[in-house]
DNA sequence: CGGCATCCAATTCGATACTG
DNA sequence: CAGTATCGAATTGGATGCCG
């Protein structure tokens, strides 16, 4: 029993521990978000402005440098004039859809309730 | 083609407004790492603070009376002495497991690349 | 268009000290 | 033990100007 307490103890820090290793990566205000715009299509600098409602300019600059430092996203420059840049998921970057969609499930189903939070606030 | 474009649009805006309810709820440096750690069991303060390392007690508290005004998580003062006050999460509280539990499934299948990102910060 | 630099305001975060 | 109060630091945000 004393080593059933274990295991569960065990369990229970393994799985905190993979949490804090994921937040890790998406820290910051806007990470899960920039994400969540670019795992439908590549996006450009001001549709990722105009999709995501709130960033200022800079914050998403930055915030898009730290995905793209962790493997998360690629940023293109094209040719054109004037300049374009495209965003894009990469494969690693795509791995958390599922973390993603369980998030827009969660919202889709508990809308009301939302609403009312913020409501009381 | 039009109206599939449009269609296509349409689901894509109604992910990200899901996926930002989740985010205004789940607002804050620490509150998936607090509903992390209160899905196996019920907690006190100082548990809470021993098991997410690196958070001040002040932003603990605020962080808790924000989910706590959202209703998913309770707190109850037990009569002892000195005072226990214990947190848990509610039903509503533990609808949101799978989003944790989809978080921990990513952080343990790339924690190798997760650290490998860290060292280059 | 897609940034970066700068300055400044507002908000958030954290360490310490203190209370019931 | 479970917080609150306070202060200072860090992060975030906005506005503006500039550049390729």
């Amino acid at each position: 029993m004393a080593e059933k307490e274990n295991l569960d103890k065990a369990v229970c820090s393994v799985h905190h521990m993979a949490v804090r290793d994921t937040m890790d990566i998406l820290n910051g205000k806007w990470k899960i978000r920039i994400i969540a715009s670019l795992s439908f299509h590549k996006k450009r600098f001001m549709e990722l402005i105009a999709d995501i409602d709130g960033i200022a300019a800079k914050m998403l600059s930055k915030e898009l440098q730290e995905l793209e430092m962790n493997g998360l996203v690629t940023r293109s420059v094209l040719n054109t004039k004037p300049i374009t840049v495209e965003y894009e998921l990469t494969p690693y970057g795509h791995t958390l859809k599922p973390v993603i969609n369980e998030m827009a499930a969660w919202g889709m189903k508990h809308r009301k309730k939302v609403m009312k939070g913020s409501a009381l606030k």
